[in-house]
Order: C-alpha cells, then structure tokens, then sequence
DNA sequence: ATTTTATGTCTTCAGTTGACGACAAAATTT
DNA sequence: AAATTTTGTCGTCAACTGAAGACATAAAAT
C-alpha cells in the first residue's frame, strides 16, 4: 500500500492542512526547528531521519538544510541548548548559604534540579549522546557536575564535624552517592516507567536524609577501609 | 574512492582472509553470531547495520538470514540472552542469609552484581532497549529487580528493628537507594568514563555503608514525612 | 558414487536517507 | 513597479539498508 504520487497536492492544498504556512523570520523558524528537534532527537534518538523531523515541524526536509548545514550541526546545537542550557548559576550559591542546614540546602537544589535538569527530555537526549559519543556528554558537563559534587560534599563535612579524605576524587566519588541516586531516580520514573506513585519531592528528601544519615559511615568507610 | 567492483576476490581468496572459513555446525555457528551479535549492538545500537554485523562476524550478511528470520528476531534473542541470562538465582539465597551481618551479604552481592550484570556491555545494551522500546526493559526484569528490592529493604529492617512502612511502592524506592547507586556507578564507570581509579570494591563498600548508616533516617522520612 | 541436505556467497531489489540543485513566491529594497 | 533577497518546495541523486532469490559447495545419507 504505497502513497505513490500522493505528493502532488499544490501549495495551497498543503497550506491547508495547518490551517496557515506563514513565512516565518529567520530567527523565529530556526527557534522552532531547534525546539522540535530537541523533542524529536530525544525520542527517537540521534538516528531519527530529517524527514521526520521536517514533517514534525511542518516543513518542507530541504528547509532544514537553509538554517543547518548537516544533520550533526543541527545536533550539535540542540544538545548545546538542551543539555547545557538549563543550568543555574545560582545553585552553586544556594547549596554554600549556611544560613540554612544541609538537608534544606540539598532538598530544595535536588528538587529544583529534578525538574529543570532531570527530564524525560534532558535525560533520553543525554544518554542517546552518551551512548554514541564517547567522551560527548562527560566533556561538556564534568566541570560544571565536579564543582557541584565538591560543594555539596565539603559543605555536608562542614556542618556535620567531618574530615575528609585528601583524594579529590574520592571527594567526587562521596557526592555521587546522592547525584547518582537523583540521577537514577530520574532513569527510573522517565525510562524505566517505574510506579509514580510516590510524589518526587518524597523520594528526594528521603535520598537526602539517607545521604546525611549515612555520610559519617560512609567517609569512614574510604578513609579506613 | 569507492570500492567500486573490489568485491570480486574468489572465494579462496577470501578466505584467506581469515584463514579459515571452516563451515561451522548450526549450533556452532548460531552461537558466534549471538555472541557478536551481543557485542555489536551493545557497541552501535540497535540500529547497526547487519552489513557491519555479518563483517564483524567474518561472514556474509546473507547468512545471519539463515539463522534469524529477520534483524528484529535476533536482536530479541540478544537481550534475552545478554540481559536476562546472567541473573544468578542464588543471589536471593545468599542476601536472606542470617549468618552473615546485611554489610556482608549487601558487598559481596552488589560486587558479584557489579561484576556480572553491570559490565558495559550489559549496561550499553539495556540502555538501548530501554530508549528503543517503552516497555521492553521494564517489563522484563521487574519481576526479579522487585523480589530483589524487597528482600534487601527487608532484611535490613530485620537487622537494624526498624518497622516498615506497609505501602510496597515505598519499600521498593528504600531499596532502589542502594541499587540505584550500584546502577549509576556502573553508568558513570562504563559510559561517562568516569574516573577509575578508586577501585570499584570500595565504591559499593562505601554505598553499602552509606545505605545501612542513612537507612533509619530514611525509613523515617517515609514513615513520618 | 550419487543423491540429498545444510552451509555459505553473490547479486539484486525495493525502500530509506542525507544532501542539494532548481525553481516558485513572499518580503524587502531600490 | 522593478529588482533583489529571503523563505520555502519539489524533485532527484548517490549511498545505504533489510531482505531475499539464485547459485555454489561441503558434508551427510542412500
């Protein structure tokens, strides 16, 4: 059952499949490309045809082409936009404010992280680039995760009277107790469909109150053995 | 620079190649194609071409269509061998055993876990599986991932006198702690290329530790909110 | 030794896919 | 209003891709 020649309505026929085929400006349409993209991308994976994605945004495939040179460019820049964009500077700021104990720190950044960086979006985009490019995903965010895993870790031995181990990367390896449990609940709910019964901010605080409640152990545990 | 008609060697000359090119038995045969198979995929997704496949494999694409009907059918048989095989069913055995205090049981399972299923080969396809296909994951290891839940929550209330919420959804997530840790120390080792230099034993040592030492506060955040 | 069967390759096909030349029309400039 | 530029589409190309027909040959059965 082929389309064959089904393609020969005239403009105007297809113009009103959308109702209007407005000629957009430059910047705007190439606003639209790249936030369907990033939708698109993220569900279908960095494999997904021009085409689908050109008929997912209600435009002609070689129109891409006139804002993008290649396909990978296209991706390069939706990955820079989606996976880095999101962001905030003022989390560093928030988790090193001492006028608040640690758990209030970390419930709120972890909760604020979840649903800003920790989407179905942000998450299936990040492990399709991970997945395909080897070092893609770990050089763009290492520095910003290694800053984060260093503040929250040193601030956590602060308030609690804790010496840490000299290795910085055992440092990074304590923080990612908590990151990982985020990170991985996000797998969970986003990926995996795990039950949604039980509301994020729970989960969170638990993972949160878990990691407080465990750290003193758990330095123990690398600085003895 | 195509190769235009290269494909031309006689078939001694091809096998040459590789110096053998020993008709194999149908089991035989069927074996290496899984086995590269397994490798294939977990490497380029499941979107790999069975041309690279069948050259990975050191023989014709034609062949893989005599032992799978089509590319989708192998890759079935791929995860349920690759994914679901390695499960050791003394596991549970092993992690209900009163002998031994839950820090043991809980390092040397998640190591022997860390060791078997979490290899990057495993990780990589699953991954994979889990983008491509909403339900495949899931549906697949929840059975034996809830039991294994439970049993670890539940041991460790034992072990420590605390009681449990009754809500099974809640006792899963106290277990997905732990095991979420576990999952996303093998992400950041096999597909971040995180840093490999704290050895991986004393990783989950430490997650243990954390996990058993943060498991009141924990149960306690659920309990009471 | 001859027939049969299973293993394996070459070749081709129909559909896909990134990319682009050529053309049409809307917006802007002159 | 005419010329120019920009936005947009159609059609096509060459390489790719899953699948399968036709044929060759090694191993096993008769």
């Amino acid at each position: 059952m082929k389309a064959k020649s089904a393609g020969l309505k005239t403009k105007k026929a297809r113009n009103n499949d959308k109702g209007k085929q407005t000629r957009m400006p430059h910047a705007e349409r190439r606003e639209q490309i790249l936030i369907q993209a990033a939708e698109f991308f993220s569900e279908y994976g960095l494999t997904g045809q021009t085409r689908s994605l050109a008929a997912a945004c209600g435009i002609s495939q070689r129109l891409l082409y006139r804002y993008f040179p290649t396909k990978s460019a296209l991706i390069a820049e939706v990955y820079a936009r989606t996976i880095l964009g999101p962001f905030k500077g003022d989390w560093l700021i928030c988790l090193s404010d001492r006028g608040k104990i640690m758990e209030e720190r970390l419930i709120v950044f972890y909760t604020d992280y979840f649903k800003v960086i920790l989407t179905r979006r942000w998450l299936r985009l990040f492990l399709y680039s991970s997945l395909a490019e080897e070092n893609m995903a770990p050089n763009y965010i290492s520095a910003i995760i290694t800053t984060l895993m260093n503040t929250i870790v040193q601030e956590t031995a602060i308030e609690q009277g804790v010496t840490l181990p000299d290795d910085p990367v055992v440092i990074h390896e304590l923080g990612w107790t908590l990151h990982g449990a985020a990170s991985h609940l996000a797998i969970r709910r986003h990926l995996y469909h795990a039950s949604q019964s039980v509301p994020v901010d729970d989960v969170i605080r638990m993972h949160v109150r878990a990691f407080l409640g465990g750290f003193k152990d758990m330095v123990d545990s690398v600085t003895r053995g």
